[in-house]
DNA sequence: GAGTGGTCTAGACCACCGT
DNA sequence: CGGTGGTCTAGACCACTCA
């Protein structure tokens, strides 16, 4: 209404309308001229703030709720929510890519591999029942022919059965489960840890070495698929995890 | 049409309509029933199934790509996508808060605060002007009245002049800084290190415990506000990141 | 009670792209 | 060319909640 002709959605002047509304809310929300608690115009504001229908702009305020940036109560109005804890988005690196990103050589090693029954430390670490057969893996990952990390690495051969026959000296097995297992939850937990002896002459590392220890366990289903723990060299690697409100974790989502 | 009454939205049945067909389809997607690169049902039969407008599936579709479980390409359909590498939503805990949470007691101590002018060091760190006025901070925080994370931070005056007359040693100065500076951009980079002399003596553990480290660098709107590190006796601390492919990063938004 | 957001409809025009 | 998704409209009814 208040502006030139909008009944043609015209070709994408900048991008959408919905973009464009989307993006001037965002940027008065993160530059802070709406600080947390303020109340947002409402629909029928922005309606005719940008001639544009109810639905339009609902749309955007409700991607904004799901991006945790503001939240809406009826009767009261649309808020600028106060800033989520800490929460970020984390790349877990792909090891191989991430050594191939940085220009170095990669190669893979394949230490053992062993089919036995899941122990009771096996049930502790991904909750596969005690007895059922899993696949144990142990290999080295190496930049510039340097020992890069270590994989200790666990697969439920009842989920995943296939994995028997697989070939892990040739393929990695991150990888070779990501191509027959297609989608997952997985939970990382990340700490830091002395290498012991052994992860220590494995790594090329003196005893004790500060490791960088990241422990994922993944679902499908809720079925146990594998755990991989692998252990880097402290100063050899680090996680970049970036926050900005729109990635951040929405509300109870 | 297919379906008995839907003219009326029905009180909440289970949800709404499109949360429902939201689930629907991410069960599908999920558990591997429509595997990596399927195509999905047009947009028009859907509309047929669930017996609703176009708008209603188109909106649960475009949350879809919005998540990155599907992509969507004209005159070809929508496709389940292959998982996204590994990435994840870590929830970087605040310090305070998880202590309390596990039923432990938590003490604050400021152990220095200095107003300085910023060295190379500190533009480094966080790329603030050299020679532009810094507040540095070290401080410990207790469980249990043990040292369970030394934090040294950096605030950036010229960004927030106010910090200047804060009293750090009644307030946190993140708790602070999140209550000031309302929304802002955020780096998080973990690594493992040991502990230096000085680090391990006020966290009282032997030099050379291996640590987890966190290095949160802070902007808004592209101004510096701070940066700060985080060091944790490696056994005393895990991060803990879920991955869900309905959190995961989008496809390049 | 009145005003807000939550949801949905039944259309519509367009851009794009594969055949 | 025809069919797909991308976007938008102008309504509508409802639930909730505050005054």
């Amino acid at each position: 209404m208040s502006r030139d002709d909008r009944m043609k959605p015209e070709p994408v002047p900048d991008r959408s309308l919905h973009r464009r509304i989307r993006a001037d809310l965002e940027e008065r929300i993160l530059s802070g001229a709406w600080s947390p608690g303020h109340r947002i115009p409402f629909e029928h504001e922005l309606m005719t703030q940008y001639g544009c229908a109810r639905m339009t702009v609902n749309r955007v305020l409700s991607g904004l709720v799901e991006a945790g940036l503001i939240e809406r109560r009826r009767r009261a109005g649309s808020f600028v929510r106060r800033p989520v804890g800490q929460s970020a988005v984390l790349r877990i690196p792909d090891v191989k890519g991430e050594v191939l990103g940085r220009g170095e050589t990669y190669r893979y090693e394949l230490l053992s591999a062993t089919r036995r029954k899941a122990t009771r430390a096996d049930h502790a670490r991904i909750a596969v029942a005690v007895g059922a057969p899993v696949l144990a893996l142990a290999c080295r990952h190496f930049a510039d022919e340097r020992p890069h990390a270590y994989e200790d690495r666990l697969i439920a051969l009842d989920s995943v059965p296939e994995a028997a026959s697989a070939d892990f000296a040739a393929e990695l097995p991150g990888t070779w489960l990501l191509a027959h297992v297609p989608w997952h939850e997985a939970e990382h937990e990340i700490t830091a840890a002395p290498a012991d002896a052994k992860t220590a002459a494995r790594l090329d590392v003196p005893a004790g070495t500060a490791c960088l220890v990241i422990e994922r366990r993944t679902w499908r289903s809720g079925a146990p698929i594998t755990a991989v723990r692998l252990w880097y060299p402290g100063d050899r690697q680090k996680l970049v995890a970036r926050f900005t409100p729109s990635t951040a974790a929405g509300p109870g989502r």
